[in-house]
DNA sequence: TGACATAATGAAGAATGTTCACTTATATGA
DNA sequence: TCATATAAGTGAACATTCTTCATTATGTCA
């Protein structure tokens, strides 16, 4: 009786395994042209496919290049899920901790991390299918909430005056995403420089101490 | 002998309002449609042209884009740097008045600076012109010296710690920056909720605490 | 009026995302 | 073993749209 469940399973992993080139592939190209000049015969090129294959795994590029960010912002949101249930730490480590989480996000693919930031309000949303609109709205929302929660944390420790927690979860966000994108603007007059770790590790020491009890 | 140059002038005029005629189609054109489904073809019925006849004005369809972020960011500049030299204000009511004059530029046109602010790290760069280049980081840089020299004045009065002006010029635009885009970012969701001003105003009162002096 | 400069156009070119009828490969069952 | 069904993949054509260019209309000056 397993048969068709094991063919099953194989034609999954399969088409898993196909899906996980493209993407690698995709990856590569919109890394070196970004995404308006990587076409999708380069893309399939580098896959070692024809363009009409990858349209058997993708909606079309739009949706292409929203689930490689689907990748990070997973991998964000988990970073940050697992920081917020840290029983160890408390509420200002955590907070601390954040600045390295960040940086450390960004080093991981900071292409990627921009498209995303890019992504965020940009008309490329138009042409999604509502699946991964809502894959992208159900991470973003977790990572969100593990942020409130490290500020309801301090809150509950007498820490930080009575903001409202999930403002506070956007300010945090906003920071991150600002400060990636103005980063990235910078190094075009100056590409050699970083100064994201800098800006990012102040803008949160200025926040927890404006949001510190006196 | 003033005859030519004024022939000059007349010309010079005449082109002017060929551009802005150009300029106002296009901002309705991405406005309803978004960047990349407006096509030039749409842009030029709109402003009674023929599609070639956008090409005498505007290297190609990014550079008429950029044009638009460029009118908007010189309002933007000019605004915070007559703040700056307002003689009557000390510098935490500059501060203060940073909420509404960021909050006024966003009504004045959200949708033209929300490509403003993509377009800071986004490939659309790649395709322009030398000069458009220049003329955003000059419009850029100014705003940002207007805002250091609100934090300069805060120090010299005494108000503030002594963190450097031009990173908290940084972190001022940041949050600026990602506040627009998380705001629209949200508005995908819930699209009659504005929740930009108050996230703007808590942000900035945050900051403010932050770098007072205690 | 006729030559000239300027502004604008229509049509064609080129690039590229996307679709579809068809082929190849693989597995199944008699 | 062979015919058949199913899935994966392809090549060619399609359709859209940015961009260019030879040509035409328009107004100006000698």
């Amino acid at each position: 009786m397993g048969i068709a469940e094991r063919k099953e399973r194989e034609r999954d992993l399969q088409q898993k395994m196909r899906r996980g080139q493209i993407l690698d592939a995709a990856k590569r190209l919109f890394h070196a042209k970004g995404f308006s000049s990587a076409t999708m015969e380069d893309i399939a090129q580098e896959a070692e496919l024809s363009p009409a294959a990858i349209y058997l795994y993708f909606k079309n590029k739009d949706d292409l290049y929203v689930s490689l960010n689907l990748q990070l912002l997973e991998y964000l949101s988990d970073r940050l899920e697992r920081l917020y249930l840290q029983e160890a730490l408390d509420a200002e480590e955590k907070v601390e901790a954040l600045k390295d989480l960040f940086y450390d996000i960004y080093n991981f693919d900071p292409l990627i991390l921009i498209n995303l930031f890019h992504l965020q309000a940009s008309d490329g949303l138009r042409h999604l299918p509502q699946e991964r609109l809502s894959q992208l709205n159900e991470l973003a929302g977790k990572s969100l909430r593990s942020l409130a929660g490290i500020f309801d944390q301090g809150k509950g420790e007498g820490r930080y005056e009575d903001y409202h927690s999930t403002a506070l979860a956007d300010i945090v966000w906003i920071i991150f995403t600002g400060a990636v994108l103005w980063e990235e603007s910078k190094r075009m007059i100056n590409p050699h420089k970083d100064y994201l770790k800098g800006t990012l590790d102040l803008a949160i020491d200025i926040l927890r101490r404006g949001i510190q009890k006196k």
